[in-house]
DNA sequence: TTAAAGTTGTTCCAATTGGAACAATAAATA
DNA sequence: TATTTATTGTTCCAATTGGAACAACTTTAA
């Protein structure tokens, strides 16, 4: 009778759904970033929120405790033990500021930023991968887009 | 002296990371659906892989648990354990499999779809919100090439 | 100046999470 | 056919998570 299971084609409900350009965007970050984060996982024992701290002290060169959490949009907590487990492993330093006593600056350390080299390649690879279906121009366009979206976003109070 | 703490730009980071396109991917997916999905949680009780089970059946007759997982990318447990929580509270039904005894296929349930419906109406509030950015030709533009990426990653194998 | 309200970073704790192992079944291979 | 390998859904458990409360401190309002 030749009968077999019907192939199911997942990405179906890209188009059914209520909101496919929420949905597709959603889709495409995990399909980026949950697979590279668990190979930064496996290969440099550092979770999400650690990785965090360092890619924002590897592009500002202070932040408080508190500024990464609203710059990746994380809890305080989650942040506040981040920021431990990195001290420890000789990633970040931490200042206390003289003008405001509850609180610190951080800083990446030389240690942090090499560690910091490593893991972004991953995602740079990650980023080239998923990209490549794109042509330059379709790429180019594509940026300009997203660019005015995450600007948009960033405006907005939640 | 007029001095006063310098405003941080929280976005300066989308054009120097490493990865910009990556990075604001994954940044405005965050912003979409994180405080979605606290609304959700708040105003409905559900959680993510619970809300998962509503939107995949609501778009697709049948599934099994293991479809579901491979739609959304979670563990199969979370979607097992979502799975009974909604047969609980009747948004779902079972059905075993008679041409195969491991799996059963799950539907959903009219009070389900009531309630997928209503939880689409808050994802399609927050896409609105975020993409009233961009004009109407630019979010056609936008459409077709997000759809492109999100095709190409779900080719992936992870 | 004092009192009230807000902020920072931390600890505590309960809930959520996902990896690993497992039993039951099916498919592939010898 | 018999044996091995793969798949499905589940349970267990350890780790992660984030909300809430808190102490210390700063800012705002009275």
């Amino acid at each position: 009778m030749g009968r077999r299971k019907a192939e199911l084609n997942y990405s179906n409900i890209f188009e059914s759904v209520e909101f496919p350009d929420a949905y597709k965007v959603s889709y495409l970050a995990n399909a980026i970033v949950f697979p590279t984060y668990e190979d930064i996982r496996k290969d440099f024992g550092l979770v999400r929120a650690e990785y965090h701290l360092l890619l924002c002290l590897a592009h500002y060169s202070e932040l408080t405790a508190q500024d990464v959490a609203r710059i990746t949009r994380r809890p305080r907590n989650s942040i506040s033990r981040a920021v431990h487990r990195m001290l420890d492993l000789g990633f970040l330093r931490r200042v206390p500021d003289p003008s405001d006593a509850r609180q610190a600056k951080l800083q990446i350390t030389k240690e942090g930023k090499i560690m910091h080299n490593k893991i972004s390649k991953y995602l740079v690879a990650r980023e080239a991968e998923i990209f490549s279906v794109l042509s330059e121009s379709e790429r180019k366009h594509f940026r300009g887009l997203i660019r005015k979206l995450a600007n948009f976003a960033s405006t907005l109070k939640r």
